[in-house]
DNA sequence: TACGTTGTCGTCAACGTTGTCAGCCAGACG
DNA sequence: CGTCTGGCTGACAACGTTGACGACAACGTA
């Protein structure tokens, strides 16, 4: 029983559609008038509704964030970032979970049409081409982290992340490592590829050799880390440094050598990836790749705004640029 | 253009209820109009828009899930419960941080209202009465988290705080500590009540005075956590344990005592609570008291449901249990 | 034959806004 | 004194659904 258009007008002696616009400060309205509707709704304590207004300006103010797993310390940041610029333009987010699983980013997407979003902010794990030319379009933009689609309505947020690779082995080799392990991630992920890239770069233009035997995918979770560091460091005791694909991975890896009795970095360094809050307070301290989450949020949710704005403009890639951290593990 | 419902109305060649009848699948229709109008919707990949429909039936599916700040390591375990079982039942959560300002916290709730959310579950830092009266009701239902309001469709859900306050210190003197300090929260927030109230009980049921100056309050982060212990052990030396508000305190303390010299659990134990991801890996490895975050959310979420299905119930406070889980700081 | 029933289906008016267009009343102008 | 502007306002029809009815067969039943 929230007032509606039409109670304003009526408290205030004039049309629905004059209430509209002064609402929407739109047209032109004789000072005294306006002031009448104005008392009205502040007596009435109107809020337009957006949901009828949605239905007939086709928007509804809202867009749909969808990432892997709200729980990975990767993203709250990355959340946050998103919301922070979302908020003061009367836009609320979805937040949805994919866990990298197809049938289920599938079903997210599709509720989140079905809801009416304006627009899509998405950290793809799979293939996302068939869908992107079914939902994305001039009206309805999406922006995609970390994959490139030359698609109408498609729009990329990329990190440098093979550059980030590339500092950290660089970095290893510096301290004058030349048997660099890496702990790596899952295949089919766009971002494990980019990383094993940038290790395999780094090694080579260093005239290090590349063991592929010493490159283990994987889940990139803590326990797999801790478990694949062992099998790497005792089947190659000869490894003295191992490059993860992410933070979580190296925090096994370091579980690992205290199980080896091998300690940190002294007889094995460590580098970690992302930089999530755990890695400054662990002991040792993980060195690591940062990226800056927050600010990759927010860049997201700046294009895409951008894009709404301009819905037939075509965007080139927006990159955002990552940093080596050095703490004590490496 | 995605189809409508008068699209697939035509296409099958019926009333435009009808298609509407087999979506919903209510009312009774023959099974060869059934047949043809499913055959019509997926030719048209016919989806219903939930705004249009919105409009009619006064409920979006949709629900706004109001937290401090996502970034808190707290909350995106609860997120993802509140997240897992609202998804299933095909509503959409809207994610807010209210970081604790009152301001920030009206803007959102009635943001919230603005797009018609069916619920809100809400973590509240400051006094909501007046907010909640507004905007709950029968048909619009807000689960408030760890405050109890006698108030017509709010229903709270309750962290049994006290105890696991208690607990705590019992492990304490258990461990035959009797000069245990407190690392406090905000004076303002329920949960400092409850927790420095488990304290106090804990030690005069064990015959031991309660000293105010070891009860030292503030924002409940790491650095200030850092702090307080500095200036509590530095300033009374025979302090041999401290319990702390939550976590971030705890590990704020236990840097403090490494800057001290002090082992950690040897020459002062520490306790925690909440038991955040980080609590088990840092080292030494957190004792504390454990709240099952996912678990939380997915009550949370719920009654939520159950308050929207029977909104002239009223319903009784649900408690979320606590339990101490012991690990090497304490 | 007339009259309920039951099973199907359609018509019409909402829901709370905004777009489009037309109308009205001053005042300026010829 | 008529006519034409320009500022202001209102009527009306959308937007895509659902709810409340009503209609109309086919089928017994009295």
């Amino acid at each position: 029983m929230p007032a509606k258009l039409r109670d304003v007008a009526q408290r205030a002696g004039v049309s629905i559609k004059t209430v509209s616009r002064v609402v929407n400060n739109q047209g032109e309205i004789s000072e005294a008038t306006r002031q009448r509707v104005l008392k009205a709704i502040a007596e009435l304590r109107y809020r337009p509704s957006k949901v009828a207004r949605a239905l007939v300006t086709q928007h509804t103010d809202t867009i749909g964030l969808v990432l892997g797993d709200i729980t990975n310390p990767f993203f709250p940041e990355v959340a946050r970032g998103v919301l922070d610029v979302a908020e003061p333009r009367g836009y609320n987010v979805f937040l949805c979970n994919s866990d990298g699983e197809l049938p289920r980013e599938t079903r997210i997407l599709e509720s989140l049409l079905d809801h009416g979003v304006d627009g899509i902010i998405i950290f793809p794990t799979f293939e996302l081409e068939p869908a992107l030319r079914r939902l994305a379009g001039p009206e309805r933009p999406v922006v995609v982290v970390n994959r490139p689609y030359d698609l109408p309505g498609v729009s990329a947020v990329m990190i440098h992340t093979r550059r980030g690779a590339r500092l950290a082995v660089e970095h290893l080799i510096a301290q004058g490592h030349t048997a660099i392990a890496m702990l790596a991630g899952q295949s089919h992920e766009i971002a494990h590829l980019a990383r094993v890239r940038g290790y395999r770069e780094a090694l080579c233009e260093h005239g290090l050799p590349v063991r592929e035997e010493w490159i283990v995918g994987g889940v990139p979770i803590q326990k797999r880390g801790r478990e694949s560091a062992l099998a790497l460091l005792t089947r190659y005791p000869e490894i003295t440094a191992i490059f993860a694909y992410n933070d979580l991975l190296a925090l096994g890896a370091i579980e690992a050598c205290r199980e080896l009795g091998r300690r940190v970095p002294d007889d094995c360094a460590i580098v970690g990836f992302d930089d999530i809050p755990l890695a400054s307070v662990v002991n040792p301290a993980l060195t690591t790749v940062r990226v800056d989450k927050y600010e990759l949020g927010r860049q997201c949710m700046n294009r895409l705004f951008e894009m709404l704005a301009h819905p037939d403009q075509t965007f080139e890639p927006l990159w955002v640029d990552v940093e080596l951290v050095v703490r004590t593990s490496a």
